[in-house]
DNA sequence: GAAAACTTGTCACAGTATTCACAAATACTC
DNA sequence: GAGTATTTGTGAATACTGTGACAAGTTTTC
């Protein structure tokens, strides 16, 4: 892996060539060229080839990609070789909706613990678990050698909630709350805006209109 | 406003300021300058400029915005000025989330209908709203003028769905299902893939190791 | 009311990201 | 096995985005 410093829309792309990819096989496709990964993701196929020529050379000239090969190859680079343990702050209507989602089991990612800190939801049970209350979460963090937390709380007790989760051990957060946060430098952190698309598509709409 | 072809992630970042100005007014907050909101969103002071530069001079030199002027230009911009009606297609855990889903209806948006093919769903009431077969669906755009609809279906559905809402009468559709959709030119098409942001944070992690 | 302190709007520049185009390598055809 | 058709990997060209710097306008200070 070279030390290039990579764009974020390369990870991202990559990401979705991954998911792409274990569609194919699963479908027992075995090769497949730049091209149809570009047409089934929507892209250009020089798109393709670019991002992937960040890690390696994964093809072969005239025929194109082994399939299993090039997903073990996007799993190994996306860090997902072994699977993920998460926690998952706040247990509302979001928040049970993703500890349930299937797509993160797809994935490798499995979430070993629902915390909340009202009381109504404490003790509640999704997917198997019981709601803890958020004091419980550094035992978690620490046992289950947690890195990645994920955050569903209402913006207003999101930052709270992002420094407490720091402080409890957790790199990387992965947000829902509409709120940029603030944290230490060494602290990954990725927002999931869910309204920014859907404001993107009225403003297209808006424009359409004149 | 100019005919300039505005880049996508201006509107990303202007619907975050849009919501970042709502946070101020509501703190009383009246004047802010662009450091204030690059400081809020995260973002450099000159790009806020610059994003607003591409619809008007809504500042004034050596002093800044006003907050609730600057909040109607960037909901006028987005196309929120007057409140939209959206359809929801799939009533499982993350359709039904996104139904009750808060930050929607304060930006304005409203779900007129849930509608499902699957029999173990449709009759359920999710937010006052019966779940609706599919087949209801074109009445109900028609009926309410949907212009936007959510698609929240298993992956494998996703592309049948989404054609019979194209056929429905939808414009404009916002894909939570991690696949591509292929549909006519005219549509709208935004995905929002849920497993991508958290995918980055694993990439980021097992770059760290190195 | 002149000087100092702010802050916007914008143009030029720097930096990134994407597309193009083609040599290199492989497979298929007859 | 020579010729044709594919398809990758990549350097160069292009397009796009973000940053820096500063003139222009406003407010505050003394």
């Amino acid at each position: 892996m070279k030390a290039l410093k990579i764009p974020e829309a390369t990870i991202t792309r990559l990401s979705i060539y991954s998911r792409f990819l274990k569609r194919l096989d699963k479908k027992g496709i075995t090769t497949v060229s730049s091209g149809d990964i570009a047409e089934g993701v929507g892209v250009s196929p020089a798109q393709v080839r670019k991002d992937l020529a960040y890690f390696g050379e994964f093809g072969t000239r005239g025929v194109g990609y082994n399939v299993k090969d090039l997903i073990r190859y996007t799993v190994k680079i996306l860090g997902l070789s072994d699977p993920w343990s998460l926690v998952m702050v706040g247990a509302g209507n979001l928040g049970s909706a993703l500890v349930t989602y299937k797509e993160f089991k797809d994935r490798g990612f499995s979430i070993v613990g629902v915390f909340d800190n009202d009381l109504t939801k404490i003790g509640k049970r999704i997917a198997d678990m019981e709601v803890l209350p958020l004091e419980e979460l550094p035992k978690v963090v620490k046992e289950s050698n947690v890195r990645i937390g994920i955050i569903a709380v209402p913006s207003k007790a999101a930052q709270d909630i992002a420094d407490f989760m720091v402080k409890s051990g957790l790199e990387a957060l992965l947000n829902f709350a509409p709120i940029s946060l603030n944290v230490p430098d060494e602290i990954e952190v990725r927002n999931v805006d869910l309204s920014v698309k859907l404001e993107i598509l009225t403003f297209n709409l808006a424009l359409k209109e004149k």
